[in-house]
DNA sequence: AGAATTTGTCTATTTGTATAGATGAATTTG
DNA sequence: CAAATTCATCTATACAAATAGACAAATTCT
């Protein structure tokens, strides 16, 4: 569930099912339901302690090998930890930790359009297909500035983002960039002294192996995502970026929608 | 990418990588792109019409037969049609329909805590835990009623919605529901004539057999998930909201966030 | 100390996933 | 009309996923 009210408002439900032939691996969900239980809270058992292979076995009515597989999955990602004759344990480090460092990130989404974000990963140059043309104001065929960026927090990355600048606009952006690390910055020094954002579109959608490789998750993962055109003071549009965010970290909080 | 700038800002690889042996077959992988793909308008060819099989196998590297697996899922899903010698084609109701129907739904999402909320799935009452007897401002064990909604637009569901209320602030609630259909005036009729949500938290996760069977989607989907705790003007807890979003039919819109 | 519990390892079997190649059927192209 | 293209169907093979059962190793309970 990976609610942030972590623990709150979920029951535990004495059998889970599985769907099989879907392309989607049993211990894969099983895996998937562990990790929402256990960073939302819900574990159905005190101190950190999961239920036996055999017990979660009859929950998810699969062999015993299934859900082994699945905690092999956990553990490698250091969410679980088993001790032979004893159990299987929460990682220590996940009891306390977590629920705050998922807490505090909704001013990196707010700031996101406006702050420095991330290291730079890429940078190219395209021309602006018909549909870039009409949402950023410009003809079709423009030369647009792409950057890609990541932001990672205590070494663990967060946010992937992508934004679209028309090259017209601020032609030495990457060359600013790389010296400034900001868009306002940059943006700044082209002259564009104050923008804003016109709205902020949230999606979801899942990991592919790209996201998998920058954010260092499973592919299939869930993503938040979004999306934002950002316009100077006149209105005229100057970028618009796309975030893909590894939901299992961060969660958008926003005030009184 | 599902995005609602619809085919903006999306350019099609050559070849898109997909992984192998980590719990997700390679024809759902594909079958998720491709959906992705299609649903944001970036379908690298024109007028709805898809590579060819061929082509698509080259592009993902893998066997022909694995692409038609996914188209064959697509199909049963009636985004696609393939015709035999012509090639394969995204449904018509399809190329204009979902970006209107997807597009619209941020006032349902604004109003989600305080208008009736599609129809009644479910409701019981439950002693609250201490998290939850926490959150409302209650002592743990107290009764609450949980309520279970869902809204549904030309008969295709797209949110699931669970309820948490203090049993002592509303004991006739439920039947309440039944009969206007409707939060606010249930709550009315309690004597709780005004209330707003403190903030709004927006997760994703992904759909597990239970709510695929209920929004009709296939496991393993994104789904975005908002929860909001709802306070009187006073600023005691009235209520707690928690929803699941089919990802691919809605996303949420928020101005200036 | 002994019994019961729980995780770890091994072998064997069945079903699902993916590849490979060949051939047929419908449509489009020249 | 013939050739090329494209989706449809079939057989065969290899590997991953899931089940089944047995037994070992470490811990806890009595």
């Amino acid at each position: 569930m990976r609610s942030l009210y972590d623990g709150v408002m979920t029951q535990p439900f004495d059998t889970v099912p599985v769907a099989r032939g879907q392309g989607v691996a049993l211990w894969r969900q099983i895996a998937d339901e562990l990790k929402s239980d256990i960073l939302s809270g819900a574990l159905g058992t005190e101190e950190g302690r999961l239920p036996t292979e055999k017990d979660l076995a009859a929950r998810f009515g699969v062999n015993r090998h299934t859900v082994r597989r699945a905690i092999a999955e956990l553990t490698a990602e250091g969410i679980l930890r088993a001790d032979q004759g004893r159990g299987t344990f929460v990682s220590e480090r996940l009891i306390t930790y977590p629920i705050s460092s998922r807490t505090r990130f909704s001013e990196i989404i707010a700031a996101q359009a406006r702050e420095p974000f991330g290291k730079l990963l890429a940078s190219s140059e395209e021309p602006a297909t018909a549909a870039q043309a009409d949402l950023l104001g410009v003809e079709a065929g423009t030369p647009l500035i792409r950057i890609e960026t990541l932001s990672v927090a205590d070494e663990v990355p967060l946010i992937r983002a992508t934004s679209w600048f028309p090259k017209a606009l601020c032609p030495g952006l990457v060359a600013d960039y790389a010296q400034t690390g900001s868009t306002t910055k940059s943006l700044a020094r082209a002259g564009v002294t104050d923008y804003r954002r016109k709205e902020t579109r949230i999606l979801a959608d899942l990991a592919r192996v790209e996201d998998a490789q920058l954010l260092n998750i499973a592919i299939g993962q869930p993503l938040l995502i979004t999306e934002a055109l950002n316009v100077d003071p006149s209105g005229k549009p100057t970028h618009f970026t796309r975030t893909r965010i590894a939901a299992e970290r961060v969660q958008l909080i926003v005030e009184s929608l």
